[in-house]
DNA sequence: CTGGATCCCGAATGATACTG
DNA sequence: CAGTATCATTCGGGATCCAG
């Protein structure tokens, strides 16, 4: 075959790019984050909450989490003045533009999961194409 | 405000995509892969091609993430039995339907550093949301 | 040239104790 | 309850050397 590019017009686009992916994995990426947005996804829930439901995270880990997601306007901390003061951590309007990625991301892991099962059910490799 | 929720019909089901969301970041996410996906998307490439264009990585690093790629079905490894030998790595089919899937990545990412920048220069806080 | 084996280091994480 | 501070540990990555 000739040219394989996947619709890139020069080098430097490209990586221009790959840069702005990595950008966008950092804010969102990591072990924690995605499982955090997707909780508050569901539900705005409190500090401890989230200590008890993302199974395993330590208390300084998720703070440094929610940290982040708050300075990147993704997440609103909301603090009540009761007695003892509680903390309600919940997703911002901007915070829901994610949503579309995470769904792709999502729907893509579900995919690849689908065909390695397919894969193995066959006892056949998995691909068996021949490029162009 | 009532219920936020965007869509998940049940916790577990959330709980399943975000597994899925984790599949596909352990695929393509990390330090390197898009870079290197980036990179075979442009043209396919030689290991050694690879080595001195990814800035930095690590020979053991480099055969690692190709390995990974390549097990996912992503990325196709030609060897020509010339003397030396060369090695040539290709997006296969497969690889390619992560196109869109990165696009979508790095059009948040420009999107947000974007709006990050009129930001600091309306010096004026990022979100000005009052939720509902 | 391709890439595996080994050693080493820094960063990230976990556990625990402590403060407001 | 919501976090911070400290210490121990683990893990991924880099450098180097070696082999097919």
């Amino acid at each position: 075959m000739e040219n394989e590019n996947i619709g890139y017009p020069t080098f430097g686009e490209c990586m221009k790019r790959v840069r702005a992916i990595d950008d966008t994995l950092h804010i969102m990426g990591g072990k924690w984050k995605a499982v955090l947005l997707a909780h508050l996804c569901y539900k705005p829930m409190r500090y401890s909450e989230l200590l008890k439901d993302l199974n395993g995270i330590a208390g300084k880990v998720l703070s440094r989490e929610l940290k982040d997601l708050e300075m990147n306007g993704l997440v609103i901390r909301e603090v009540s003045d009761t007695q003892p003061l509680t903390v309600t951590y919940r997703l911002s309007q901007y915070g829901k533009s994610l949503k579309e990625l995470m769904d792709g991301l999502a729907d893509w892991g579900l995919q690849h999961r689908e065909r390695l099962f397919s894969a193995s059910k066959l006892e056949q490799p998995v691909s068996v194409e021949r490029e162009a």
